[in-house]
RNA sequence: GUGGGUAUAGCGGAGUGGUUACCGCGCAAGAUUGUGGCUCUUGAGAUCGUGGGUUCAAUUCCCACUAUCCACC
């Protein structure tokens, strides 16, 4: 029989940021890795897992409230789980539906047993604790499952975030109690990440680093951040939380970022990211380039006919011009989201390409100068 | 040819005898962080078809012209 049986194996260091491999059943996850996000088993822009191949995708993270409500989690499984469903054979994550509590604040009200939402599609109220989490997660057959979490608003009071945290912790220990039990059926092990939470404040997210690194997990995720806060107050989060989590295990931070965010993060020990902004403002125009971003929205670029970025690599900037994009965009043309998402997850994947090679290297510090000097007119 | 309607920003439409003429689309510039392709913010752009008349004051009321639409020969 198989067993899941998962590595985490550190392959190099510069100071806190590390070069790792993670090693699941479904294949190796080299890390610092982007997970391409898919929320309803599918990349926004009409890509496909092929797509996903080609821009240099290593996991996928698709979302178990989304799809839970469309087409069901129950169908997916008769189906053959979500990797078979999306045609993605590679590793997949799943987000717990925590990020939801806090997008779909008006659609939901928190109990100490879960959430009650009401569908954003049909307005049906659906209930989401930690072992509906974990059993929509395990009929989806990710290879990661995150742990069920509120994702706390910006700003909140102390008091409020205590409150949460603790409710959060008791869900973790929901979670993984669940988890284990649908575990113990199965030869591929589901893995299981759980959530730090604490907003901007430091105590409280350390006291809750310490408690959760207790429970053995797979993983560990920061969240709730980049919800409002400075990225200054993000940093400073990271400085004081990152060392309080297991260091021979993975660290994820949730939602993030741009691609300084995604440095900043390394440079403190973070080698999980996972945002939607490289497909979000690639559906705008906005493209991301080894010189900074570029909006093709922008009149300037009518009779441009050079490529998105001249030293990329990939089927968008090796075919096509900005001219002809722009064009696309100003059609509402389905390609023109097409070829720029195809694009930037393409630059996003191969920027922690290079990131892993410079940490190989032990030259990231000044990997991340330079780079931080080319997109300076960000 | 006859009768009737209409003429306001690039396009489609509101509106008023009295400070700076409004809205949508489009155009231009932003925003977007565990996904709404949605949305939001801001800006530019108009001698109110042309000429004349009434009036203290006309984009508004009157006349002619031009353009255009509809109906009828």
């Amino acid at each position: 029989m198989w067993y899941n049986v998962v590595m985490y194996k550190i392959l190099g260091m510069e100071n806190r940021a590390k070069r790792a491999v993670l090693a699941t059943l479904r294949g190796e996850i080299h890390t610092p890795v982007f997970m391409n996000v898919a929320t309803a088993a599918a990349i926004k822009g009409a890509l496909s897992a092929f797509d996903l191949e080609n821009v240099g995708c290593q996991i996928a993270l698709a979302n178990t409230y989304h799809l839970h409500l469309r087409p069901g989690d129950e169908l997916v499984r008769k189906l053959g789980g979500l990797g078979r469903f999306m045609a993605w054979k590679k590793p997949t994550i799943t987000d717990s539906g925590g990020f939801q509590v806090f997008s779909l604040a008006k659609l939901r009200k928190i109990k100490e047993e879960g959430v009650y939402f009401s569908s954003h599609i049909d307005g049906r109220k659906i209930f989401m604790g930690s072992e509906e989490s974990m059993q929509i997660q395990s009929n989806l057959g990710s290879t990661i499952a995150m742990a069920f979490d509120e994702c706390a608003p910006y700003p909140a009071t102390r008091e409020y975030m205590l409150d949460s945290v603790a409710r959060t912790t008791r869900w973790l220990i929901r979670s993984k109690a669940k988890m284990d039990e649908l575990n113990a059926a199965l030869a591929e092990k589901q893995l299981l990440f759980g959530i730090n939470q604490g907003g901007t404040f430091a105590d409280i997210r350390i006291e809750h680093a310490k408690e959760i690194s207790k429970l053995e997990l797979d993983g560990y995720a920061i969240g709730g951040l980049a919800v409002g806060e400075s990225h200054s107050e993000m940093y400073r989060i990271l400085d004081e939380v990152v060392p309080h989590l297991p260091q021979n295990k993975p660290t994820y931070l949730m939602g993030v970022g741009t691609p300084q965010n995604i440095l900043e993060a390394v440079e403190r020990g973070v080698d999980f990211f996972d945002c939607v902004l490289p497909a979000r403002n690639a559906r705008h125009g906005h493209v991301y380039t080894s010189k900074g971003k570029l909006n093709l929205l922008n009149a300037t670029y009518t009779d441009d006919d050079t490529p998105l970025d001249e030293n990329c690599t990939c089927d968008t900037c090796t075919h096509f011009t900005r001219a002809y994009i722009r064009h696309l965009f100003k059609a509402k043309e389905l390609l023109a989201m097409r070829l720029c998402v195809m694009h930037n997850l393409y630059f996003y994947n191969n920027l922690m390409a290079e990131i892993r090679l410079a940490i190989e290297n032990g030259n990231f510090a000044s990997f991340k100068q330079n780079c931080l000097a080319a997109w300076s007119r960000d």
